[in-house]
Order: structure tokens, then C-alpha cells, then sequence
DNA sequence: AAGTTCATTCATTTTAAATTGAACATTGAT
DNA sequence: ATCAATGTTCAATTTAAAATGAATGAACTT
């Protein structure tokens, strides 16, 4: 094995603890530690790496580099490097705050407002359908109250990502 | 029993689906489902309820449900309902989006971010102890991004709290 | 096409988080 | 003071989430 190829084995004290300034980070967001350890460790480093360089410096399996690149790709957090580097994908961070955000805004936030205004329908429909009384009135207002919520989040949106993009 | 002091024993159609809004939402924000449940069934009920009143009716423990109200009471989510009502405390929801927001940020986010930016200084320090060369400039760059999103964050917080608050 | 390299998938295992409930306060009533 | 009602704590358990790694697939090489 060349010496420009080796494979560096150990993380230095530095790199450790910007990974884990990046692990807690992650996991405020709900996102498992690994996500933090391997967008750290591109983070901090000035040259890409590869799926086996994430495998052998981090000490995580495969399957979770793996999939935790996956994730990182989807939120727009990592992309391919591309040059001309062979066969094998490297990796290198996007250091934009802007797309972060909006990346996990996109994949991790919308659905999940997207789903509960679904599941507002349908709860508004339940009142309804029910005999109008103190009660059902009762549980209307309830109701237009989470739908104001909703809609809060809708217009906040845009503007988080219009603030952080500059 | 007397009729009127009656647990009401199983939850409507109406009132789980409500609760099951609620535990979406919390988990969406990485808190346990009970705190879901327990905020969602004093959302739905127009009655103020005892701590006995979420465990009979949702079917949880007495210490999740201590616990579980401790930690909304913490957030400003719910409030003791001062009423003459004996020894008993009875709880009822706050459904300000504002207040509810504001206490999320203050318990959950400020001491995060708090702790990120300790961690950052202390990393800042590691930086300025290495010999100055390609590298340690590399270090102090990503570090000064860092610092950067951590100011915006700071930033953006009241401009949240503020949009929210009508 | 047979071998090699690299990445992904997914059933299993491991780890971390949430929940339970019995024991322990605390408070009020008699 | 004793008892009954209510609330909290925390060690043990359960549950849910994440990580593992063997099997699989896909892509290149000769």
C-alpha cells in the first residue's frame, strides 16, 4: 500500500470533537448519531472521501455509512464529488447553511405538515358529521385553531429559508 | 360512584384521532409519545383533568403521566387550573401557538444552542494552539462558518417567536 | 464470462429511549 | 398521631430506533 493511498486509521482529537459538535447537532434535528458522525467527519476534512474511508476512520459498518450517505444526499447535505477519481464515489459536504436548511426543511419538515393538514381534513369532516351541540362547537374551534397553526408554519417556512439564504 | 364524578373510561373515535395529531407532532419535534398524548387529550377536552383522569383515560402509567406533565408544565404548555376543586390538581391546556412555541425555544433550543457554542469556543481554542500552516487555516475557516450559523440561529429565534405572536 | 471492486439491502442484533410500577414522599382529613 | 388520598422518583422492563454485516447486485477489468 502506497503511502499516498493509506488509509489514515485514527481521528485526531480535533476531528473527534467537531464530530461530536455535529452528532448533537443531528440528534436535536431527530436524526440518528451517525448522520452527524459522517457529515462531521466530511465537514472536516479538506479532501473527499469515500464510502471505506467513512467505514475505516469512523469505525461504523458499511451498511450505515451507507445509508446514512443515502440520507445526506437526499437532504442535499453531501454530494458526489466529481472528478476524475476512478471507479469509486467520493464525497465532500455542502457547507451552505442555506441549502442544509432547506434541504431538511423540504425532505424532513413538509411532509410532515403535509400529512397533518391531511389528517386535519379529516377530523374537520368527523365534526361534521356529528349532531351540532355545545360540544361539537366546542370541538370545532379546536380545530380552526390547528388549522391557524398550520397555516403559521406554511407562511414561517419561506421565511426561514428566505433569511438564512443570505 | 356518583354519575357526575364518573371516569369516563374509553376515548372516542374522535378524541384518539386528535390525540394521534398530537403524537405526530411531538415526535416530529423528538419528544416522547406520552407527551403527545397527554397534551392532545386536554386539547380535546373542554373539562379540566387530574393526573388520575390521563392515566385512567389514555391508559399510561402514573409516572409517565407525572412525568409527562412535568416536562409540558416546564414548556408552558399546561397550567394548573386554580379553581376550588379539593386536594386534587386539575390540568388544562395552553393553546397560545406562541406561548407554546416560546417555551419550546427556551427549554429545548436555547440550551442547545447554548452548548454548541461553548463546544465552538473551546474547538476555536484547539485551533489557535496548532502550528499555523494549510491545514489549521482550513480548521479555522470551517470553524468561522460554524460560528456564522450559530449567529444566525441566534438571530432567527426572535424573529420566530415574533411572527407567531400574531 | 469469470473475477474483482464497490455499494446497497435487509433480517438480525445492539443500543438508546420511553414506560412501568412499586416504594417513597407529601398533604389533608379525622 | 393515624389514615387515606395524591403525586413523585427511580430501578427494572419494555419498546422503538439505529447499527451491523452477510448476502446481493451492479459495474468495471481482463
Amino acid at each position: 500500500m502506497s503511502a499516498e493511498v493509506e488509509a489514515k486509521t485514527g481521528l485526531s482529537e480535533f476531528e473527534a470533537q467537531v464530530i461530536g459538535f455535529f452528532c448533537d447537532g443531528v440528534r436535536m434535528l431527530g436524526l440518528p448519531k451517525s448522520i452527524g458522525e459522517i457529515y462531521g467527519l466530511l465537514y472536516v476534512s479538506q479532501e473527499v472521501l469515500s464510502l471505506d474511508d467513512l467505514v475505516s476512520r469512523l469505525g461504523i459498518s458499511k451498511g450505515s455509512a451507507s445509508q446514512g450517505l443515502r440520507l445526506l444526499r437526499e437532504l442535499g447535505a453531501v454530494r458526489e464529488f466529481d472528478g476524475v477519481v476512478g471507479r469509486r464515489v467520493y464525497y465532500e459536504p455542502d457547507v451552505e447553511l442555506k441549502r442544509l436548511v432547506g434541504g431538511f426543511i423540504k425532505e424532513q419538515v413538509r411532509p410532515h405538515l403535509a400529512s397533518g393538514e391531511e389528517k386535519l381534513a379529516k377530523l374537520k369532516a368527523m365534526v361534521g358529521e356529528m349532531p351540532g351541540n355545545a360540544k361539537s362547537d366546542f370541538y370545532a374551534g379546536r380545530l380552526e385553531r390547528l388549522g391557524r397553526w398550520s397555516k403559521r408554519a406554511r407562511i414561517l417556512l419561506p421565511i426561514i429559508q428566505k433569511f438564512l439564504g443570505r
